[in-house]
RNA sequence: GGCCCUAUCGUCUAGCUUGGUCUAGGACGCAGCCCUCUCAAGGCUGAAACACGGGUUCAAAUCCCGUUGGGGCCGCCA
């Protein structure tokens, strides 16, 4: 049975990155009908919060990710690390090290300038007379030679030498586990049976494995992932910007675009197929499928995915979705005038990439627009006088425009021979009646949204412009 | 500096296992055209890549070696 585990650490909110792996732990483990666990490792007691474990919950349901049963708290199975470390100790297979960090800052540099590879090989690893138990740090004692190897599914054979690991650290006192020695006990406790995690572990697989032989455990399968990288080609961070799924949640991307567009960064199916429902990706995925290099996350592509989502969602959803977004009073005009919104919402889902984009692109449907006067002029050359006076031919042809009779097309019959007419072109009329509208040089068509608004609103705001000018 | 990973259009990638069908395919973005009062959407067209050098071979993006570039890790963090 395949088992697989997303085990963040609540030292930040949920970002791309570790997203993205606990897709594909997800994803794998449900197209063969496995398990998929969670798992917060939260050991270290002075950079985990709690907040930041709700972020990553809230984030992993929001897009869906869900695992299976409760999540596990690393800091809840501390017996079980320290059941371990007394084994260790007791078999001489790890021991207390009293070196300062002081001391072993200086044997690294001195390493370094000697073109050494950094490694601790301890003094106090055949338990010297001057280190206590209880004192110190606990460190494996190494005594692997030749190399370490293991098969990843993702990039074959990879292989360390042991020699070069020294004495690693597994323990800052018997009830604070490091890493290393955590990871290794509980994904033993989970059954855990492919390890799939981003490619920045791959130098830790050799202690855990080493640590795995020392304790009896069995090697799961491993599959290192390709890191997300950020523009200049570097790990994904902050500085880079947005990278926590929170904040593209709060600008508005639904979480199947996302999710569709993080399994795209380093897999990819058959053929030329973009769009994957989580379903889809489900039946198509295969870790055999992923990438070795890593991948920019660049959000343009993001930007386009989201569209075609938000393009094909059914109604009811859109207006669920972007609800949230709207101020109360818009909210409120949109549950009394269903039709309006429908309307509405034709017009601007086309230009509209996320959700939180409502605010600036649709606020001349509810409220009177403001605007410079130099805006209503078509061009440079357009005169305030041809534009008044446009606008005034306009407002007495809406004014004799049967109320019954204002839909799009109506207007547009009556209006365009008009327009058509005039010297510098319809534009001269049909500028200025867009600004009068929206307040905006880019917004949908002005027949289109005078149907919209309904004639005593486009009437009053004719009339606006024409005192503008 | 040590170790490890990696290398196809600007970006995400197909192709590489089983060399020839690759004048290297798709998508995003970009440019142009159509549509058009504007901005989108839509339609059409286009520019755009096998890092480099050696081999192996009749033939290499595909196999081998090397170089270079990029990245990751090197914690009493995870």
């Amino acid at each position: 049975m395949i088992r697989t585990r997303f085990a963040p650490s609540p030292t930040g909110p949920l970002h791309v990155g570790g997203a993205r792996t606990a897709l594909f732990n997800f994803l794998f483990a449900r197209r063969y009908n496995g398990k998929f666990f969670l798992r917060i490792e939260d050991t270290d007691q002075e950079r985990s919060d709690p907040r930041f474990q709700e972020d990553i919950l809230n984030g992993l349901t929001w897009l869906g990710l869900n695992w299976d049963g409760q999540h596990l708290q690393q800091s809840l199975q501390t017996h079980r690390h320290r059941t371990a470390l007394e084994r260790l100790l007791a078999e001489g297979k790890a021991f207390w090290c009293a070196h300062s960090r002081e001391e072993l800052a200086v044997e690294r540099e001195a390493q370094t300038t000697r073109h050494e590879p950094p490694r601790h090989i301890c003094n106090f690893r055949d338990g010297a007379a001057d280190s206590a138990p209880g004192e110190g740090i606990i460190r494996f004692r190494n005594d692997a030679t030749g190399l370490i190897t293991f098969a990843d599914l993702i990039r074959g054979e990879v292989s360390f030498q042991a020699e070069l690991l020294g004495d690693f650290s597994v323990a800052k006192r018997l009830d604070a586990p490091l890493y290393n020695l955590a990871v290794v006990v509980d994904d033993a406790e989970l059954g855990v049976s492919h390890v799939i995690r981003g490619e920045d572990h791959i130098s830790n697989t050799p202690k855990q494995l080493l640590l795995m032989d020392a304790l009896g455990i069995a090697r799961p399968q491993y599959a290192h992932l390709p890191l997300i990288l950020g523009n200049d080609r570097s790990k994904l961070s902050k500085r880079h910007g947005a990278v926590s799924v929170n904040e593209y949640r709060q600008q508005g991307y639904l979480p199947e675009a996302l999710v569709n567009f993080m399994a795209l960064l380093g897999w990819h199916g058959e053929g030329d197929r973009e769009c994957y429902t989580k379903e889809e990706l489900i039946e198509h995925f295969d870790i055999a499928d992923v990438q070795k290099s890593g991948a920019v996350f660049d959000t343009t592509k993001l930007d386009w995915m989201n569209r075609e989502y938000l393009k094909a969602m059914p109604e009811d959803d859109f207006t669920k979705a972007v609800i949230p977004y709207m101020k109360s009073e818009w909210q409120k005009h949109v549950q009394k005038n269903p039709s309006f919104w429908s309307a509405v919402r034709a017009l601007i889902l086309p230009r509209m990439s996320v959700l939180g984009e409502i605010a600036e692109s649709a606020n001349f449907f509810f409220e009177e627009p403001y605007y410079a006067e130099e805006l209503l002029l078509w061009k440079e050359e357009q005169t305030p006088e041809n534009a008044r006076g446009h606008l005034k031919a306009l407002q007495e042809l809406l004014e004799t425009q049967p109320p019954d009779k204002f839909f799009a097309e109506d207007l547009r019959a009556r209006i365009m021979p008009y327009a058509e007419q005039q010297e510098g072109g319809r534009g001269t009329v049909l500028w200025p009646f867009r600004v009068a509208l929206t307040g905006k040089r880019a917004s949908p068509d002005p027949f289109d949204i005078a149907a919209v608004l309904g004639r005593t609103e486009v009437i009053a705001r004719i009339n606006k412009a024409i005192s503008v000018l």
